[in-house]
RNA sequence: GCCCUUGUAGCUCAGUUGGCAGAGCACCACCAUGGUAAGGUGGGGGUCAUCGGUUCAAAUCCGAUCGAGGGCUCCA
């Protein structure tokens, strides 16, 4: 006991057993229980079992209270090592452990752990007693199917999770982050704040924009092109169906048809929704001869496309079937290659900072086993990507063998604002299009050439992005987004008259607003307006009609009053120009 | 797709052992004219997701279908 041993050790044992406990305590209750693997995983750790029948949360309880139990029994966890027959023989009957002894490799020893009244095959290192558990901090969250292995083909096995900590204080920290997270739901949001809706007998998966929604969506779509325009892009715009023709050239119909919706029949052709666009841009650079002196050709297109996502993993906005990926198509010549990477690079975390997110990470993506074009274009535009990456200064993790059949890639991971990461923007060369359909341009030795092409989305697609946004603000957008930035809020039908001045005034300086005349009282327009999140209410009374001013109530609570109206107007403009919190 | 959970008014949810379908908010009307997070009274609104079965009787029990939620990588 000298050394302190480091945290994640600590808590990664403490997980680990905590399963270990847990399976002991399900065998209890169901003997005839098959058992599979039990892991620590972030937060906690799981198990999964193959049970008679479905657990309740009554179940749960009692693995629970058995758990407790067992924890206070001071158990000792005693390693054992035996041989490959032995370990046959003690698990007869678990065929998933069966399965597991034999893909132990031959040169490793076959370890148990043993804690009184239960053994489990497993590698450790395990914590030295149940002693060092503590029965007050962990907790059995949900119950999931999983497939044995992750295979769909594989058997469905009962997995437990559950969240396990070395102290009580650290599992009702975390309970209260899920609590959080549960708050910042954007499918929560959404509806709370009347943005966008689902609609089952319409159709699974496909978003409607509510007005207010469609003006923060806008807002966002307006930055994105202006960017785009200042930075060098051009904007283009294409169906958004294609005959089978396009998807038999571009290889969608061999390698991606799963995910597509089925076809359309028309005069005697099938045509498929687009799940990509860049078979689009494709035709458009293939619609004339190109010279060198040209490229490159930055083209951009919020493209909406389809896809079959499966039924089951449908998920709010983060995974729908139908969404616009802010995409755009970089062809340039092999010389240009480099520096269009560093730009496009730079300009993802431009726009990634815009929306508020500064903790970005980046990986880099490899040629893997299975994959297509020459080694020299895989080896060049990989480095650039990697020298693009450390001239920003970014911390990457190289993902080896992880990069799509047709080429490397960077991904950009952001961290919101409780902590948890998301992938949104990705960078992609493709070896594979510009084969496929002969893409070439003429080069100044009046030779015919491949262009280099580049996919690259910044933000994802703009749905997922939405959510992310929402959850990350917790429904609080900052004014330039906000979808109403200021509410007018008369004191009374009185001041009906002033308050539409006020109103009419900002609203003609461009100002999103609008004014609650309604029949409420005043603390109920405040109260309506706080909880659509509205940056600024302006509470209009006698006070500031005499003075021709406005008083404001910020959306934090905060309260200025008697600023003169052209005064505000120039607040907001400028919160909003510098998009900037409130 | 598969496993578990789930579906009652626009929203959030009650609904005991099967016995005439409820509340709050929202909506509409009337009253109240108000100074920083819900003023009062009244009213309209549901084929209890859909289809089928059991029963004298089904929101409730059974089956199927559809949708929603939690999962299905983290390698004993």
């Amino acid at each position: 006991m000298a050394q302190k041993e480091p945290v994640e050790e600590k808590l990664e044992k403490v997980r680990h057993s905590m399963s270990h406990v847990m399976a002991e305590a399900v065998l209890q209750m169901f003997p005839q229980a098959q058992i599979a693997i039990g892991p620590a995983i972030d937060n906690g750790f799981y198990y999964d079992f193959e049970l008679p029948r479905a657990l309740s949360s009554e179940d749960l309880e009692e693995i629970s209270q058995r758990m407790k139990t067992i924890i206070h029994e001071n158990k000792e966890f005693k390693r054992i090592v035996v041989s490959r027959d032995e370990a046959r023989k003690m698990f007869a009957g678990q065929v998933y452990k069966l399965e597991l002894i034999d893909a132990i490799p031959e040169n490793e020893e076959v370890s148990l752990y043993n804690q009184g009244g239960f053994t489990d095959l497993c590698r450790g290192p395990h914590v030295a007693s149940t002693k060092d558990l503590n029965a007050e901090s962990f907790k059995l969250l949900n119950t999931a199917g999983a497939y044995w292995r992750g295979k769909e083909t594989n058997p469905m096995l009962t997995r437990i999770y559950a969240t396990a900590w070395t102290n009580p204080k650290d599992l009702r920290l975390y309970l209260q982050k899920l609590e959080e997270i549960e708050k910042r739901d954007h499918r929560k949001l959404g509806k709370e704040l009347d943005l966008f809706s689902f609609h089952e007998e319409a159709g699974p998966g496909l978003v409607y924009w509510h007005p207010r929604g469609a003006r923060i969506r806008l807002a966002i779509e307006n930055f994105w092109r202006d960017q785009h325009y200042a930075n060098g892009y051009e904007m283009v715009q294409t169906p958004h169906v294609g005959k089978s023709w396009l998807w038999e050239t571009s290889g969608h119909l061999d390698f991606y048809k799963a995910s597509m919706y089925s076809p359309m029949e028309m005069d005697k052709a099938d045509y498929y929704a687009k799940p990509m666009n860049c078979p689009f841009h494709i035709m458009i650079y293939q619609n004339t001869k190109h010279s060198y002196r040209e490229l490159p050709f930055r083209w951009a297109e919020l493209g909406t496309v389809y896809r079959y996502e499966k039924a089951g993993s449908l998920h709010g906005l983060l995974r729908v079937r139908g969404f616009t990926q802010d995409d755009a198509h970089i062809f340039c010549t092999p010389d240009q290659m480099e520096s269009e990477i560093r730009e496009v690079l730079r300009f993802s975390l431009f726009m990634l900072h815009s929306f508020g997110f500064e903790d970005i990470s980046a990986y880099l993506s490899t040629r893997p086993q299975e994959s297509v074009g020459d080694t020299d274009r895989w080896d060049a535009a990989t480095e650039s990507l990697r020298k693009a990456i450390i001239e920003q200064g970014l911390s990457y993790s190289v993902d080896e063998g992880g990069g799509a059949f047709y080429g490397p890639k960077i991904d950009l991971k952001i961290k919101d604002a409780i902590g948890r990461e998301w992938q949104l923007s990705t960078i992609q060369f493709d070896f594979n299009l510009p084969d496929r359909f002969g893409m070439t341009f003429v080069d100044s030795d009046g030779v015919e050439k491949r262009p280099y092409m580049i996919h690259r989305a910044l933000l994802g697609s703009i749905e997922r992005f939405f959510g992310v946004l929402l959850e990350h603000y917790a429904g609080a957008f900052p004014p330039w987004l906000a979808p109403e930035q200021v509410c007018v809020i008369p004191v009374s039908e009185v001041f009906n008259s002033y308050s539409g001045e006020v109103f009419t005034a900002l609203k003609q300086a461009g100002l999103r607003v609008y004014m609650d005349d309604g029949a409420d009282r005043m603390n109920a327009k405040i109260r309506n307006a706080q909880n659509m999140k509205v940056p600024y209410m302006l509470v209009l009374g006698d006070r500031e009609a005499q003075g021709n001013v406005v008083s404001v109530r910020y959306r934090d609570g905060r309260q200025v009053n008697g600023i003169a109206v052209n005064e505000f107007i120039a607040l907001v403009k400028d919160k909003v120009s510098k998009r900037e919190a409130l």
